[in-house]
DNA sequence: TCGGATTACTGAAGCGCATTACCAGTACGA
DNA sequence: TCGTACTGGTAATGCGCTTCAGTAATCCGA
């Protein structure tokens, strides 16, 4: 009794019907059994405490009931990330809804293809991958392989493509109207470059809003990242020595990382250069880190636990064979306005005037 | 071909040898099976892209490599907690160095007889269990079970417990010592109450390093909340309406809670109590909460990355049936002096004077 | 030359469940 | 009375893998 498991024959025998009767009455697959058998076996059930054997359940069916999350190398996105985090919370929130437990799949492979044989060996019925550097091998190899995948916040070519986003590129608009409204001209913007479709199109959402304004974006007023890299010290060290050559120098910053933005915003006034008196900032994503900086910033916002929930949805629909009506979902995204942006002559200028040319 | 999965069967007839031998050679079974043969199977394995099925390995081995981690409920103790995440941050690491897989189990659960179910049916080998507020069902069941489990951060009355936390008595002392030594005698504490073991110990280990500087600690000075509860305005507001009300009023508070103590320092100077000048304000646990309040808080850190991964060895030790020499592993707690404390003479008291009594 | 050990490999059973196909019994209309 | 339909079940197969027990062939020392 201590010793090994209770099966469903163990079941089966103790209320004196077949295990395929078992079966069908703790499956409620209702094949016309009536009440006093069910009654039985349901007891019996209770009573030995059964617990179905997940694995052979899986086996049989070819069904696990789990679905995957694809972590990105932890040296770029880590689950500290708050970006991440509430996405998850979404993703937890709506899998749990539907009676599926989530397996997180660290890319901290050696090699991709170790991940890929996870995956497709039947760990879950599906996978969500969320992606800020695309992984050009793991993601069209389990396209191509037909298994359930739905991309969070990145693109692929692949016509299988199922994603679930924001539209970064009206979020670049919202965010560069912001300032053009404010009167600044001359803004300039750190982006992580254009391999990544979400910076491509806020890039390009920016470079409209600006042309609409009728103001220019000349090509030394846009710095890229290695997004590959977690932002450091020397990062914003060389990312405001580059705001600060900059002629005429920027009145406004669209930076499209937040935890970047925040470290730029910081370390600013430390150089002599106010925010936002003598510089306005906006970040992206609009999470407890642009909230909490000082000044609190001025942030294009994603939703994002409900983007999380939107893939769950998507991907069991896909999971299920349902029809798919929008394989490809996008958010709206809005502009939280906290107090890192003012006109650009709001003040007057202060500070580091003293540095004119080296 | 391009239906249908490629089994073991598949690769041993593509090798031309049984299932067993190419069970043998994928397994590293290395029952004297020469190395031309080896090759043909790998080749063949290789060629056919063979990956094993999860679910029947885990059926036939009774393991799943897999470990899961038990999720309290989302409303008080979410993926977005800080605290949470630099545990999971250390878990994830280590499980992937031990080629294990991480499954994420919700207590949301209807009851938490499914999550049980979950758990013993065979999704994981073993369970890690963080919790806040300690879940009296579940762990005793496990335990009683004979389910590998490790507690992480609190403790059960069973004799099979294993745990991971750190030395909370310590670490309170550590607190209240630092307000003694800067010259405090009036030390307020909020905590969570005595079920929560972490909770009992640092108030311990606080009254203790009180009375070794003479001072007392009334019941007057010592407040509770429910842990059960998100930290909320209004429950700030009771806060500061009880610390205010206090007579004499403290001039050093313990938070046992990193977000409760950062809402209460970040609120007080609205109510014209100044942080450090007229109180200081020790927190527990130093993330980047404590490090990105205004001010930054003094605070009593835990190695939580450090905990994640002992955690995870431990639990393996214990799947493995190895023996276990420290079946209670607790680490120390250092403290992190950052801009929330001051002496209590520092500067004159200030603002709030008109409160005397309503 | 022979018996035992070793090498190289295989057959078959079984992990626990789901499911298909089938069967015995009964009721009922014709 | 027979054929049909329905009720209430069961036997058997298979999911893909591991592993125990066993076998045939070779080797080796005496």
């Amino acid at each position: 009794m201590a010793t090994g498991r209770v099966r469903l024959r163990d079941v089966a025998e103790a209320a004196g019907v077949s295990p395929t009767t078992a079966s069908f009455v703790l499956n409620n697959r209702c094949d016309s059994i009536p009440m006093e058998t069910r009654q039985r076996v349901l007891e019996a059930a209770a009573r030995l405490q059964y617990r179905p054997h997940l694995s052979a359940r899986a086996l049989a069916t070819g069904k696990t009931r789990r679905i995957g999350i694809v972590l990105n190398q932890p040296e770029s996105f880590s689950t500290r990330d708050t970006y991440f985090n509430e996405i998850l919370e979404g993703i937890i929130q709506r899998a749990t809804e539907h009676d599926r437990n989530v397996l997180l799949l660290s890319a901290h492979y050696p090699g991709w293809q170790t991940l890929f044989a996870d995956i497709t060996g039947g760990s879950v019925d599906g996978v969500l991958q969320i992606s800020r550097f695309v992984n050009d091998q793991l993601t069209p190899a389990l396209l191509d392989a037909g298994f359930p995948l739905v991309c969070v916040s990145f693109h692929t070519e692949h016509p299988a493509t199922l994603s679930v986003d924001c539209d970064n590129y009206a979020g670049g608009r919202l965010a560069a109207r912001h300032l053009t409204d404010l009167g600044h001209r001359a803004i300039g913007v750190l982006y992580p470059g254009d391999e990544l479709s979400w910076g491509a199109e806020r890039l390009r959402g920016i470079r409209v809003a600006m042309a609409e304004a009728g103001a220019k974006l000349p090509a030394s007023y846009i710095r890229t990242w290695d997004e590959r890299a977690l932002p450091s010290a020397e990062w914003v060290a060389d990312a405001i020595r580059w705001f600060k050559e900059l002629r005429p120098r920027p009145t406004g910053i669209i930076c499209c990382d937040e935890m970047r933005a925040r470290m730029f915003a910081e370390m600013l006034p430390h150089t002599g250069i106010r925010v936002p008196d003598d510089v306005s900032v906006v970040s992206f994503n609009s999470t407890e880190i642009s909230e909490r900086c000082t000044p609190p910033l001025t942030s294009v916002r994603q939703p994002l636990p409900e983007i999380g929930r939107a893939a769950v949805d998507l991907l069991l629909a896909r999971i299920r064979g349902q029809a798919i009506p929008e394989p490809i979902i996008r958010f709206p995204m809005h502009l939280d306005v906290r107090e890192s942006c003012a006109g650009p002559c709001d003040r007057a200028p202060a500070g580091d005037k003293a540095v004119l040319r080296p």
